[in-house]
DNA sequence: TTCCTGACTCCAG
DNA sequence: CCTGGAGCCAGGA
């Protein structure tokens, strides 16, 4: 039983709904300004989930409403790696620049103070 | 069912 | 400092 949600999203049903559902509450929890990275999200959702989950939920997170800031989630590098994956190439970065974050070389400027970690600000 | 892949991370060399 | 391999969990072929 994981199926029949009220969604039109194919991945929301074929998925574990909290697994997602949490992963884009905390996404959407990140302060405008701020970046945080997948390990970061994984550890704090749970034990048994990996950075990998995460990156996958956000493969699934285009097209919810309300929108997921998806680009303030980047690896634990600061460097945008999912940008690809976004409508276009350019679109992470010229969202986080909107968002007020400098990127440089696909990379968040100045990350560790820009970094926002779930476990110690919730 | 087995095998491959992935918006990641850690550890060894 | 940079590279490569293993671990990670779920989904698709």
């Amino acid at each position: 039983m994981k199926k029949n949600l009220p969604t039109k999203n194919p991945a929301l049903q074929s998925s574990p709904r909290n697994f997602f559902e949490d992963v884009f509450d905390l996404v959407r929890q990140i302060p405008k300004g701020r970046v945080t990275n997948y390990g970061a999200i994984a550890k704090y959702l749970g034990s048994g989930l990996s950075s990998r989950m995460v990156g996958w939920a956000m493969n699934a997170s285009h097209g919810v409403d309300p929108p997921i800031p998806a680009q303030r989630v980047v690896n634990r590098n600061g460097m945008l790696t999912g940008k690809h994956h976004f409508h276009t190439p350019t679109l992470m970065q010229e969202l986080l620049e909107k968002d007020g974050v400098a990127v440089l070389n696909d990379k968040v400027v100045e990350f560790t103070q820009r970094y926002w970690d779930p476990e110690k600000e919730l």
